[in-house]
DNA sequence: TTGATTTAGTAAAACGTTTTAGCATTTTCA
DNA sequence: TGAAAATGCTAAAACGTTTTACTAAATCAA
């Protein structure tokens, strides 16, 4: 029972490959091919339920409909919610999308780019990674459309998509600030991604400008790979060795741990203490009392994303790069 | 800046395509080509970086060494975490996944199965839905292994692995019953596969055995597809509309529009109201009280899942189906 | 009427691999 | 010693498409 091949169905028509061919992709117009051979070629290839094999097509045309999608980790659920929007976007354009984590190693995501590179993937979307920067710079001298998300690496030459993390921290602990808060803990992780980093910068500046002292003790770097347990106790650790009376996590994950700890030392979030997550999550607006949030437009990136990456492939020639920054929103819940 | 072909390394090396080919797949010694060959090639390989053309080889072998996963939903975090795992587990074994969301929609399985087939996948994991029984018995017929998984098709004669959904809720039932109470209710979806009806059938039976009338208004069933404002409204009704001291909810997204109900509701989950979700997440633990629920292992069956697949693809004759139903575990937090 | 153009189609090369069949040499061992 | 087996390697076919360059007939323009 083998699949049925372009040979059969010229075979059958009494045509020539060639000719089979143009009328599959569109082009017997085009060619000069006449109706009733059109027509007659149609018929059989819908009775027969032919579909043409993507892999030949794929190696004769160097290019394979489909988009690579590297994001740091599938399961944390600002990834998936992501990865679902632009895979429908890209659906209704004729494109598939294949994706894989990172899970933030170097080595992992080289290989990511390796194995999307010998499939032909037409472009790639990639939430990056410090150490990446070489290997995405011979896909861009290769000419493959890259778009970069969340995260950038500024000393690429590409199109990047994100959210403005330093003017969302910056209004997150202003807001603190607001409320009279003064000993502002952020918790954050020690991956050195430009998204976290500026996370990081508007917390401090935010302090600055209100001439509130930068207590490095507040700002908790938690290792990116570790155990959640571990994390837990050093969160753990910050509440009860300091006096903190605001929290700015600056993950969703993280945020969940926190909320994990507080909820065992009994800290009640109310006017005394308060906190703010990062990426919204279903616990946030669920928990008592809701959970403020920054909330990234993931609709809107994603389908900034999308149409960055087919107007690039509609295109002979490269476009100009765009840097396309989209202001986040602080949620505030209680 | 064309990519290197094994051509362009045969030249470099003053050996044949042929040569090239075998100390790439490791037939060198079978083939008996000698050492001093063999390093001079790989030498020439690692220097120049070479990296076959996967479409090339698909092309000529058939497979792909890419395992295809089709789920509902990529944002449901049941999904997303098996994926994940999924995804690791393949990965160490040299095979890729890649992966796409159905969304309950015939249609749409069908063409991912397509696209799936004329990209030569060598193997199918899906968490089908009813009125795709053909499609797969096509796979089958052609010799692809497929696993099912989450839900069976039992007039399908393939793998499956899966939680036992009946004797989970059953369980959860009798837990409630256990606790004195009267009025429970199940909030399930009207999708028609085997995993949510024998969620339904173990809610009944377990009535049945304390002599529970069964009341037809307890049981909910939310339309699949729509709006979570519109589930909010139905769910809300229920509460209002009938004395309910217990609800199991069959999903967990069902669960987080209950707990949203409840919240806005002021019914507070204590002694006199308990609650029990369907496959564990991260807003059932933080839940103030935390939320009891229905737990799948995970792990298990993503690992399960890989054994599976990796058996038959190494088997050159068809090996026998399996059905392994593993214990799902009732998780009782207070 | 004739040369040019259009119409309707096809043969064959190319994409980059794997694999079969085979060709010299050299080695083995009865 | 000589036939068989092992060693070391390669030419060419095949996988299923797309696309270039071509042919032959029909139509058109002058």
């Amino acid at each position: 029972m083998k699949a049925l091949s372009i040979k059969d169905i010229a075979l059958k028509a009494k045509v020539s490959i060639t000719t089979v061919s143009f009328i599959i992709n569109g082009k017997a117009k085009e060619k000069s091919i006449s109706d009733a051979v059109i027509k007659k070629v149609q018929k059989i290839i819908a009775e027969s339920g032919y579909k043409p094999n993507q892999i030949a097509r794929s190696l004769r045309t160097g290019n394979s409909n489909i988009i690579g999608l590297i994001v740091e980790d599938i399961s944390n659920s600002f990834f998936s919610r992501i990865a679902r929007l632009i895979e429908d976007k890209a659906y209704k354009k004729g494109y598939k999308i294949i994706y894989s984590s990172t899970e933030n190693s170097v080595e992992k995501a080289q290989e990511l780019i390796t194995m999307f590179k010998s499939r032909k993937v037409d472009a790639y979307i990639i939430s990056p990674i410090k150490g990446i920067e070489e290997d995405i710079q011979i896909l861009l001298n290769e000419n493959k459309p890259v778009i970069l998300f969340d995260r950038n690496l500024p000393e690429l030459n590409t199109n990047y998509v994100g959210a403005n993390h330093f003017v969302a921290s910056h209004q997150a602990i202003e807001s603190f600030i607001k409320q009279g808060k003064k000993n502002i803990a952020l918790v954050t992780t020690d991956i050195n991604v430009q998204q976290i980093i500026e996370r990081a910068e508007g917390y401090k500046k935010a302090l600055a400008d209100h001439a509130i002292p930068f207590d490095e003790e507040l700002l908790l770097k938690i290792p990116f790979n570790q155990a959640e347990a571990d994390t837990i106790k050093q969160i753990k650790q910050l509440f009860k060795n300091k006096k903190v009376d605001a929290v700015l996590f600056a993950t969703n994950y993280l945020a969940i741990s926190g909320l994990k700890v507080l909820k065992e030392l009994h800290q009640t979030i109310d006017e005394n203490f308060a906190v703010i997550g990062y990426d919204d999550h279903e616990a946030f607006e669920l928990h008592t009392p809701s959970i403020s949030t920054i909330q990234q437009p993931l609709e809107e990136i994603a389908e900034t994303i999308i149409k960055l990456i087919l107007n690039q492939l509609a295109s002979k020639n490269k476009l100009p790069d765009q840097q396309i920054i989209i202001p986040a929103k602080l949620i505030l819940r209680k």
